[in-house]
Parts: structure tokens; C-alpha cells; sequence
DNA sequence: TGTACATCAGTGAACGCGCGTTCACTGATGTAC
DNA sequence: TGTACATCAGTGAACGCGCGTTCACTGATGTAC
């Protein structure tokens, strides 16, 4: 009657080493993210994705062990490329007061690279509502807010207390559900949206400093 | 090839009617939030939750179409709950200044309705996350929004711009982003995380006042 | 340049399983006289 | 209070289907001599 959570394994097992493997594997990436929109997390499957990248089912198996593995791929990019656009706006922002306009800078590049990513939204409550994925999301924000904490401490001399981190990841967080708000509500404009939720992380900052 | 987007009956069928009848409704409900949390929205089935609830499968089809109506009850019984919360809030604190311990209170009491429904974040993260249900979260985010909006005018005179209305919900939506992180990361504090976010929020509208 | 061989990439067919849903039914409860 | 009947509640068995995964295989590409 109890029912076991067996762990799932999700790296993925052979490399493409040749183009048409290449291929294959974006093929099956792309593939992935069309359903993810079309028919959406709990209807997806491995049949399905094969079918939409026109290969037989086993090539999948080639490079993922489990479909499990084919969303993580997708989530663990999309993750990366938020990372990447928050860490290079911390280099270029070391040392500025974090005026709104810089953080809406950050928001907007995040939303961008989120929406540049077919299927970004789905992919991103994907790592949310399904269990095995939830740590990359996790990781990920956790990682970010630490690196944000590390740069305060850097330029300001604050010291890396518990306070800090906590506001650090507050903020990180915050941004993100500002993005995902501005993608999931096609009747607001996300622009405006993106704009209050930078005002507000900036409103929050500013009174940290004074 | 392409892919239909059927469209799901939500609503419930018989309401039952005798005792023993509202006993296995209920039944089936604390079945279904038990399986969202052990085995996730993407492994929940009509028949599992049967088993569960101790009753053969189509005891379950006699109150709910489909599966997604089962989730969809669960779903909108907790949003009215919150929304219940969020009324009782804004009739409480009609006309006075919003100051960050009385967010932290709505956000706290927000937070408590939830944990206090069994398996509350996973409904929540459902209905993010699958496709029919996501209405309900939004219309109910929507609702909220809207009736802080309005009551920010009768209280201050304001107008009811798109501008305020702006700020509402995306005071609303963060509001629950809080309190969604609150409950997603275990190793943060619950408590801090919602002072954080009551602090920012207050500061946010504080702005606004001056 | 040709060819033999090793490795890489992808296939066709099949498996057992649990899925969502429906059928015709039996049993329990409530009610009219 | 007894009983006939109507409605409500739940069952057992079955359905066709798509699922995830694996097998033994053929075909394509790269490489050593």
C-alpha cells in the first residue's frame, strides 16, 4: 500500500559524437519543448517525443535514460542561461548603487532569455511541480542568491551575515516569480509588470543601505 | 499529426447526498492531496486514488468526470480559502496604514491556510502547472487583486487606475510568490522569509502614499 | 586509394503494465401509504 | 409499524490504448594500414 519514491536518474548517458547524432539529440530537445506547450508536463511522453522528432523510440534511449532526464535537460539549460545573464549583470554592476532601472535592466534580460526558449514557461513549472526536477530550481536560486550576497559583501563591506543572504535570496526569488508573473498572464503587459517588480526589489534594497 | 487541446469537464458531477456518500467524497479528496504529495501530479491516477479511498473505481466517477476534476476540487477549495483569508484582511484593516506587521500577518495567515490543507503547496504547484487548472489560480489572483484595488480606493480616495491596479496585483502575486517559497525551501526559515516579504511589499505601497 | 574493421547511430518489433473510462449489476437508504 | 417502491451509492469485470523500456538487429561513419 505505501508507495516507494525511487530516485530517478537523470544525467544523461551516450554524448552525440557525430553531427547527425547532434542532430538527433536537438532534435529530440526541440521536440521535448513543442509537447511540453502542446499537450504539457503530465501528458508528455517518451512515444510522444520521439514521434514529433521522427526517430524510433530507443534512439531516444540512447541519450536519456527516462523522460525524466529529456525535461531536466531542457530545465538545467534554461537555469544555466538565467544564471549566466544574472552573473554578468553582477560583474558589470559591481560597485553601482542598484538603482530600479538597473534591476529592471536584470529582469527584462532574464525574461528575454526565458521567453527566447521555446516552451520557457512550461519548462520552468515543469521543475516546480515535478518532483525529481525540483532541486535544479532550487540549486540554481540558491546558487545565484549566493553569488548576489558575495558581491554586496565585496563592494560594501557589509559582512555576510545570515541578514543578508536571506534578503539576497528573497530578492532573487522575488525577481523570478516577477518574470514568470509577466509570462503567465498574457493580460498584463510585461513590461509594466517587470518595471513595478524592479521598483519594488529597488525600494528594498534602498532602505537596506540607508 | 498536430495535437487537439481537448477541453476538460472541471465540474463535479452528482453532489452526494446521503452521510456515507459525503463520507467518500471526502475520502476521495484526502486520497488524491496524500498521492499529490507522495507520488506527484504527473504519477496521480484515478485509479490509484480509488484504492486509496478504499472504493472501486467508478464510486469515484460518480462524483468527478475526470481526473483533473478531482485536482480541480482540491485546487478551488484552497484558493477560496486563501481568498477568504485576503477578505477578512481587507475588511480588518479598511482605512488604516499599512504598515509591514500587518502584511506579515496577512501573508502568515496565508501561509498557515495552506500548510494546514494537506498537501497545499503540491495542489498549488499543480495548478500552476497543468494546463485545464490554470485558470483557477489566476481568476482567483485576479479576484484578490481587484478587490485590493478597490479598496485602496474607497479608503484613500484614490482612482481606480491601471496604475494602481498594476500595483495591486502585483502586490497580490508576490504575495503568494512569498509565501510559495516559504513553504518550497526547507532550510530557509518560514517565518523570516515572510517578514522579508511583508517588509518589501510595505515599502513598496509606502513609496506609493508619499 | 582501397579495404577491413571498430565504433557510433538508429530501427522494428515486442513486452507487460497501469491508465481512464464504462457497463450492467447489487446493495443501502429514504419515503409514501 | 410494515411494506412496497424510488432513489442513491457503490461494485466487479472488462475494454482498448498508450505508456516506458528493452531486445537483437541493421546501417552509417570514422580510421588504420
Amino acid at each position: 500500500m505505501s508507495i516507494v519514491r525511487k530516485k530517478v536518474e537523470l544525467l544523461e548517458k551516450n554524448k552525440p559524437r557525430q553531427q547527425r547524432a547532434v542532430r538527433t539529440y536537438e532534435n529530440i530537445l526541440v521536440a521535448a519543448a513543442q509537447l511540453l506547450v502542446e499537450v504539457g508536463v503530465e501528458r508528455i511522453s517518451t512515444n510522444l517525443i520521439a514521434e514529433r522528432a521522427r526517430i524510433a523510440v530507443p534512439a531516444l534511449y540512447r541519450y536519456f535514460p527516462n523522460k525524466y532526464s529529456v525535461l531536466h535537460a531542457l530545465g538545467a539549460t534554461l537555469m544555466d542561461r538565467q544564471n549566466q545573464v544574472c552573473q554578468k549583470w553582477l560583474e558589470d554592476n559591481l560597485g553601482n548603487t542598484l538603482e530600479a532601472e538597473d534591476i529592471y535592466c536584470l529582469l527584462r534580460e532574464t525574461y528575454d532569455v526565458t521567453t527566447a526558449q521555446l516552451g520557457g514557461l512550461e519548462i520552468i513549472q515543469s521543475l516546480r511541480a515535478v518532483g525529481p526536477l525540483q532541486d535544479v530550481r532550487l540549486t540554481s536560486h540558491r546558487l545565484v542568491a549566493q553569488q548576489f550576497a558575495a558581491m554586496l559583501c565585496e563592494f560594501s563591506g557589509f559582512e555576510d551575515t545570515a541578514a543578508l543572504s536571506l534578503r539576497a535570496r528573497v530578492s532573487i526569488d522575488l525577481g523570478y516569480a516577477v518574470v514568470e508573473m509577466a509570462l503567465e498572464d498574457e493580460s498584463l503587459s510585461a513590461e509594466s509588470v517587470l518595471r513595478e517588480g524592479a521598483q519594488m526589489i529597488h525600494l528594498y534594497w534602498q532602505q537596506f543601505f540607508d
